[in-house]
DNA sequence: CCAATAGTTAACTTCTGAGTTAACTGTAGG
DNA sequence: CCTACAGTTAACTCAGAAGTTAACTATTGG
C-alpha cells in the first residue's frame, strides 16, 4: 500500500544534482568522474550523491580497472511508477472528486463531530 | 527536460506521513484535525507537512467555518508521472541497456578519455 | 618503482527538515 | 460573552543532508 522502499527513492530522486545524473546515466552509463565533469560539485559530493542513488537502487557500479562505471537500474523507478499509477486507480476526473468532497462536506458534521 | 517544480513535489513525497497523508487525500478530502488525529503527530508539525504539501501543490485548503479541508491536486502528481514516463522512452529493455553500456565502455578511452 | 588518475574516507561546517511546547487568532454555540 | 475547538505562529532543539578540504587507497603506464 505505502512501500517504504519508496522513502530511499523519493529522497534520491528530491535533489536536482541527482535527478540529473539519474537523466544523464538513462541515456548512457557513465563514470563517476565524468558525472563531476558536468557539475560545479567535487569528487566526494558527487561520490556521496552516488552513494545516496545506490542505496537507493537506482544505480549500480561497475569497476573496470580504476574507473567505477554507473548504470541506471529501471526497475527502482518502476516501484515509484507503480506507487503513482496506484492513485490514478482511485483518482476519479476533478468533477467526480469534487462530487464526493462535496458529500464529505454534507456528512463532515454527522459522521465524526 | 528536468522540471525545476519537481524538487519540491518529490521533496513533498520523499516523507512517508506526507505520502500517507496524500494517499488518503487521495480516498477523500479531510480537516487538519482529521489528519492529526490518525498519527502521532502534534498539529504544529501535521500543519506543517501540509504547508509543505500545499506549497509543492499536491494540495490546496478549503475553510469552512472553522474547519480547514484539505483536497488533493492531482495536477500536481501528473508532472511526476510525466518525468518518469519520459524515461521509459529512451530506456531500452534491460538487454539493450547492457548492449549500449557495453559500446560505451567500448569507446570510453577513445572517446573522452 | 613513480607519477598521475580515479575513487574513497575522514573530519569538519553549514543549512534545512522535522519535531516539540507555548502562546496566539478566529469561529461556534450554550 | 465566554468557553471550547480548529488552526496558526513563534521560538526553540535535534538530526541529518550537502557541501567543503585534506589525506588516503588502488590502478595504470612510462
Amino acid at each position: 500500500m505505502i512501500p517504504q522502499d519508496l522513502d530511499d527513492v523519493l529522497a534520491a530522486l528530491a535533489n536536482k544534482h541527482r535527478r540529473e545524473m539519474v537523466y544523464v546515466l538513462g541515456l548512457q552509463p557513465m563514470a563517476i568522474s565524468q558525472l563531476a565533469d558536468m557539475r560545479d560539485l567535487s569528487l566526494p559530493a558527487i561520490h556521496k550523491h552516488v552513494a545516496v542513488l545506490e542505496d537507493a537502487g537506482l544505480v549500480t557500479r561497475r569497476k573496470r580497472g580504476r574507473t567505477t562505471y554507473l548504470t541506471l537500474e529501471r526497475n527502482a523507478m518502476r516501484g515509484l511508477q507503480d506507487w503513482l499509477a496506484q492513485f490514478h486507480t482511485y483518482w476519479g476526473s476533478d468533477d467526480a472528486s469534487l462530487a464526493n468532497y462535496d458529500r464529505h462536506l454534507a456528512r463532515a458534521g454527522a459522521e465524526k463531530g
